[in-house]
Parts: C-alpha cells; sequence; structure tokens
DNA sequence: CTGAAAGCGCTTACAG
DNA sequence: CTGAAAGCGCTTACAG
C-alpha cells in the first residue's frame, strides 16, 4: 500500500496544498464543486494525512492519555478492561487515540513527559486517593485532567464519579428496613476515595437508625474474591456476627458468598448479602443462585463519558463546569431477607 | 511549566541545533565536554523533544498499537487489564508509547488508518482467530505485526503463544493417570486458536489413553462465572457424569465450583477441578478451598514478552524468527483427587 | 474562492 | 568535532 501525501494528491488534481487541506477539512469557503472533486480523489488514492505532521502544525497531539500502574497492586484492576473501552468507543467520537503509558516510576514523571513532549493534549487519572499528589501535580503542568472519580483538592478540577455515598448508603437502609442490626461492610482500600465514600454511606445510615458501626464489621482492602472471602470468614466467626453483608467489588461478593457457604449458610435466607456490580459481564450477580441484590453502576459507560468530558473540556468547556456524579441503581434481588431469628 | 525548545536550549548554550541534538541522542562524535555541558542545560531547562516533530523528521511513530474491541463480545475480557500492563512495561522500556484504537467498526479499518497515519511502528493482534481476517488483512499494510496467539496463516508473521494444546494434554492426562475417564471440558469460543489448541490437547490425551471423547463433555462458550456455572451444571446431570472438569479460565472454574457444591457434591473428592490460570491477582486459584489445581501462565508476562519482541522487529529482526511458544506449568494442588467409586 | 509561503520543531546528509 | 541548510508533511495567516 503505497501511500500518497498532500503534496502528491494535490498535484494530481491540479490544485494547491493549501485548497486541498482546506476542502478535506471541511473549511467552509471553498467552492463544493472543488470539495467534491478532492473528496472524491481523497478516496481514490486512499489518503489518509500524516498524524504526526498534522499534530506537529496544529498543536494539538489529537491522543488523550491514561496513565496505567504497571507494578501491579490493588489499581491492577480487571475493571480497567471495561473502563478502557468506554474511554476509546468515547473518544473515537472526535477521532482521538487513547495512549496508554506507564507508571513504572511516579505518576508525575509519566504525566510530565507526556505533558512536555506534547503527545496528548488530555489526561484521565484513574484510581483518585482522598490525598492525590498527582492532581495537584498536574495543576503546575498545563493540561486539562479528567479525574475518575474525586479527590480532596481545592483545583477546580473535573471529573465524573458517581454516587458512592449515596448507594452505600441506600443499600445498608435498605437492610436496615429489612430488619438488619448487624451489617458487615468489606469495601476497597481506604486511600481511594470511592471506598472512603462508601464507608460514610454506611456509618450514615447506620447513625440514622440509631445502630453502631462496630470496627468488627468495617473491613477494608484489595478488591479480589480472596480478601471477601477472608474478611466475610473472619466477621462471620464473630462471637455476634453480622446477618448482612454489603461488598464493594463483585469479586469480594462471589469471595463472601463463598464463605457463607463453606460456613454451612445460605446466601439470602442465612446471610443477606448485596455486592457493587460495575457491569463486566464475566461474573454478572443476576446469574449467581441466589441472584445478588447490587449497587450497579456501568464502569464502561463511566470511560464513555469521561472521553465525553475530556473533548467537552478541549472543545473550550469550563473543566469546572465539568464535575458529575451520577446516580447509582440499587437492584434488588433474591440475595437479600431479612434476618433469621437467632436460633 | 514554559517549554524551551531545541532552538532556545541551543542558542542558550551557544551551539548549533545539529550538535545540542546530536549530543542528546547519543551520537559518538560529540566531544565529552560538550556532550556534559548540553546534557547539564537540557536537564536544568527540562528540555523534552516535541514527540510529534521527532516523528516526523524520524518517520517512526514511538508507539505500538493495539485495537481492542469497544462492542463488548467475548473478548471484552478482564484479563486484558493484565496483559495490557504487561505491553505497557515492555513498551517504557523503550520509549514506546501504546496506543489503544477502537475496532468499533471493523479491526481492518482501524489498522489501516492507524498504519497510513504513521501513528504507529507496529501492531499487536489480540485474540486471534483459526481464520483470522486481519493477520491476512496486515499483510497488505506494511507494518510488523506481533501476533498474541496464533493462527492459521501462511503468511511467517511473529507471535508469542503458549503452549495450550500440551497444557490441556498434560492436565487431561493427569486426571487420567488418577483413574477419571469422563472428564468434561468447558472451553473458550471455538473461533478462537487457543480454545481449538485446547479442545485438541484434551482430544489427544484421551485418544492415547483409547477413551471416548463424547460431545455432552466438550462444551465452549464465553469464559465467564456464568457459562462455567451452566455447562458444568449441565454435565453434571448428565445419566453419565463427568469425573472432572477442565475449565479454560478462571471465571468458568470458579462458575464450575459453584455448580458443583450446587448440586450438593464437593469439589476435589466428588468432582476433580482444574482451571487455566492467567494469573490475575482479583481471583487466585491458591485461596479457594481446596486450592484449584492449575495450568497456569502469566498473560501479564506475556504482554511484557510480546513488546519486547516487537522492539527486537523494530530493530531489524527478523519477524519469522519470533515464533514463540511458552510451556505452561501445571500446578497440583487440592481439587483433584482419584474419582470416587459409583455409589 | 484559491494559492504562495512561512512555520510547527525536530533529524540528518553534507561540508568543513 | 561542529554547523548551515534541507526536509519531514501538514496548517494557516495573508494576499489576491
Amino acid at each position: 500500500v503505497s501511500t500518497v501525501n498532500l503534496e502528491q494528491l494535490s498535484r494530481h488534481l491540479g490544485l494547491s496544498k493549501t485548497t486541498v487541506s482546506r476542502a478535506l477539512n471541511g473549511f467552509p469557503e471553498v467552492n463544493e464543486e472543488t470539495r467534491r472533486r478532492v473528496q472524491e480523489a481523497a478516496r481514490r488514492f486512499d489518503y489518509t494525512p500524516n498524524a504526526s505532521a498534522r499534530r506537529l502544525a496544529t498543536g494539538r497531539a489529537g491522543a488523550i492519555g491514561i496513565v496505567y500502574p504497571t507494578a501491579g497492586g490493588p489499581m491492577l484492576d480487571p475493571l480497567f478492561a471495561d473502563f478502557f473501552s468506554g474511554v476509546i468507543e468515547g473518544a473515537a467520537e472526535d477521532d482521538t487515540d487513547v495512549l496508554l503509558s506507564s507508571t513504572y516510576t511516579s505518576a508525575e514523571i509519566a504525566y510530565r513527559r507526556l505533558a512536555k513532549a506534547k503527545s496528548i493534549d488530555a489526561l484521565v487519572v484513574t484510581g483518585p486517593q482522598v490525598e492525590d499528589v498527582r492532581v495537584r501535580a498536574l495543576s503546575h503542568i498545563d493540561l486539562p485532567v479528567v479525574v475518575h472519580g474525586r479527590t480532596t483538592s481545592s483545583i477546580p478540577y473535573a471529573f465524573y464519579d458517581i454516587d458512592n455515598e449515596g448507594a452505600f448508603r441506600s443499600a445498608t437502609e435498605m437492610l436496615i428496613r429489612l430488619g438488619h442490626r448487624r451489617i458487615g461492610l468489606i469495601n476497597g482500600d481506604l486511600v481511594f476515595t470511592f471506598a472512603v465514600h462508601r464507608s460514610a454511606g454506611w456509618h450514615a445510615a447506620l447513625a440514622e437508625h440509631g445502630l453502631a458501626a462496630p470496627p468488627e464489621l468495617e473491613a477494608s482492602g484489595a478488591m479480589t474474591e480472596e480478601v471477601g472471602w477472608r474478611e466475610a470468614t473472619r466477621m462471620l466467626r464473630h462471637a455476634d456476627p453480622p446477618t448482612a453483608l454489603l461488598c464493594s467489588s463483585i469479586f469480594s461478593t462471589i469471595g463472601a458468598a463463598r464463605a457463607i457457604r463453606d460456613l454451612g449458610l445460605r446466601v439470602g435466607t442465612d446471610v443477606s448479602l448485596v455486592g457493587h456490580d460495575d457491569g463486566i459481564q464475566a461474573i454478572r450477580p443476576e446469574a449467581q443462585r441466589p441472584a445478588i441484590t447490587t449497587t450497579h453502576s456501568s464502569i464502561r459507560a463511566g470511560g464513555v463519558r469521561v472521553a465525553e468530558i475530556v473533548a467537552g473540556i478541549l472543545r473550550g468547556g469550563d473543566p469546572a463546569s465539568f464535575r458529575e456524579i451520577h446516580p447509582v441503581d440499587l437492584i434488588f434481588r433474591d440475595s437479600t431477607h431479612p434476618p433469621r431469628r437467632r436460633t
């Protein structure tokens, strides 16, 4: 596939590069007949502008960056596959590529490198922590940022978040209304803002109903099947065990379900179970038996929206006008019942 | 952060852009004292070359592409998060970025666009199918390709694969040696080469021992918890049920474990279970009870190696010399026992 | 409505 | 060992 460039294409058409460029880029002053000829020729020669040349000339990179941890750790999360998928789809709408970069050393260095090399026009920050050094660091770099989640920062950055606090408050309230008094929370690592918000929701609902939030019923850590199983086991073996469990991810949820069964108990009738579902296809709570009640929000849809926000800012929108907190569905299924009377 | 460019940096040093460029890029002919001065100034001014300008001048994109399905489907796989992580880490070694692109329409169009725009220097093809149109399409585009997996193609493309056939042959043989005669296979979708290879391994081991490969004991589909559960349930309810199950992913494995328990049976003692483990942290087979016997290969390590192969080809290596089939570990744990005598 | 020319910021023969 | 200059392939004021 030999590639034709602008020079060759315009020579073939007997037009200047200027006119051909304008015709292809939709400038209004081009004669319609000329534009048709140009478009036709471009199609026939399969002309594709050289991305580097265009970027150099315009100063726009045509790409957004996501810095992704390669060192493993709690953020090397299967959910990213879905989130990425959404971001890519959203970015494709604006012919924008998505650049994945490693934070082998530190996120700041990675950001800085991308920004200074003018490789990207904007940055998506994932997995924000409560006190996230990255958001502060980025304010010194002149690069639009969209945070997937939130952080405590006085800088008016753009973010897309879901209402984690509200979701876990609702779920806890629902369990309280069913009659539960001891409700365990198996949360993500509390360095992450989302986990702090979920904890706050759980605390708020308990307090509102005059219930204690006993420390033995609050766990946090990596959102894995193993941790869900371990923490649920620990709680259920407590002298005064919980009658319901609330989990922060589908992985900890199925781990908790395993713990419940391992102890000879039944999910739903013996121990109620609610999990947060990001909507990945690999494990669907509705396919469990009993089907598991969830707080649900598609992380893939979040990715799409994040890309749209990026596009909005690049079109000149005020970052401070993109601060979105989306509601989370509470989907009642069969894993939540009134507690059994103590035997 | 005001950015200094090559022109400004060299003016400050009283040198030509030529010399500064050469000093920074490690050309041997530069005087050592000069090089030191240049490097020192570059550091002090935090000079970073403009990526677009460099790309335009050199003709190298400095990025490799992965085309990723955004439309969902069987390939929107949580395992990708780990694979990506490996590719990014491997690519970072060579200062190469990773560009994620959508295949909203078709993979061919996406490839073509990236290739013609000179946005990438090489392409990583994931999830190869037996008859993969993409590999053929790519042979018409002048772009080095590394396939993660294999496909049937006469074109001598580079690939990194694991020995899926050998792994599943070994696992099946191990079960046969334990005394199992009816061994169910819950596989991925047979459009994918890896699934065909695993099926072949299962068939080969059975045939070698004079055992039949009954169709009711071979299932294929999406590698989800749900499918693992459904197919295991179906097989175990058969009039002549399997005494052992072999699963193609950690998700189907835990689904199968759930099915075994739902039917009142015990994993390991009643029904042996072996799963393929790609090494993701979210679900670890060794943390199950009983710990699950696996065929194991780190998909993240595969990503790292794929990036290394790309680098090798870009340095002028012969693609045909990078055709790697890596062995898979069989890790014996507690989910595999001799079959119980029929009651 | 169209075109000649400058410029984006690098790299790299070529000359000295 | 160093530098002047051309060139990579676009976009975009500016002029007509």
